[in-house]
DNA sequence: TACATTTTGATTGTGCACAACTTAATTGGT
DNA sequence: ACCAATTAAGTTGTGCACAATCAAAATGTA
């Protein structure tokens, strides 16, 4: 039957998406970090202050998921949040003392993630490609079937 | 920074599985289906009854999951549930003539699908491998910090 | 300047995913 | 035959993701 064939290569990136996120919520769990909260983390950790559309385009999320999220790290005192004066309509993100001192636990994530891929470097960056070019692809296919309807 | 490299492979998981999410939800609007709804309606279109278990097992996903989605497909008319006869713990879920009839509506979307990936077919398989290596290794890595826990 | 448009973020509602727990049915060991 | 352990589903609670909608601020143009 047809119906198996497509199924199985968005079933694959499916699955391995929740894989990924169930060994990142094991290793997270002690820093109290969920995957999408520790990615909005990395990139305060690289610079800051960040309003929240900047934040929306780095992660390709939207203010209905990054608004609760990043209520819940402020809850956490991970992280603070203020209108920007320049900018009312801006809201600009910043790391508390505790936020950016999370930084130094999360190092090692990394690398124990990487490893646990046991994918070598040649391997992962022909995969980081396909994956990079199927993404393009696939929103840009979106995007004709919302225009078409 | 060391943060990011890991970051991306999984991140670019991520951000492709949600980007075909975003697609299945413009191809499946009409049939009015979700992804996961499609994909358990793809097992049932395939053998028929099927237990909650079998159906976990195949989707990798488990009760907490399947039960409100199968919930919601019998509320559609697509699905019915019954107790198995044989094993009063375990339910048997069954198409309704309207849920067998969908399959032919559904009959267009992988190849509309697999078409948007703009992927051929040999770049398809090797991709298809790296993913299903990588599932199993995090998967096997996820085990492994539980049990150091 | 006045007003329509755009931009930014928040809110609401729906649905997926999983952990932890509960209940009922079955199985296995003694 | 009895009771402990296991198994199958369901329930509850938390969090992510996105569509649709809204309010407030900024921008552009008549």
């Amino acid at each position: 039957m047809k119906l198996l064939l497509d199924n199985q290569v968005c079933f694959d990136v499916h699955a391995a998406s929740r894989a990924l996120d169930g060994l990142y919520r094991a290793l997270l769990r002690d820093l109290g970090l969920t995957y999408p909260q520790y990615l909005a983390m990395m990139v305060l950790w690289e610079r800051e202050p960040v309003t929240v559309k900047e934040l929306g385009a780095a992660l390709r999320l939207d203010s209905g998921t990054l608004s609760p999220l990043l209520k819940r790290l402020e809850a956490a005192g991970l992280v603070r949040r203020e209108r920007s004066a320049a900018d009312e309509r801006s809201v600009l993100v910043r790391l508390t003392p505790d936020g950016a001192a999370l930084s130094s636990r999360a190092e090692q994530v990394p690398d124990r993630l990487l490893a646990a891929t046991g994918l070598d470097v040649e391997e992962l960056a022909a995969f980081r490609g396909t994956l990079r070019r199927l993404t393009a692809a696939v929103d840009e296919a979106a995007l004709a079937v919302r225009r078409a309807e």
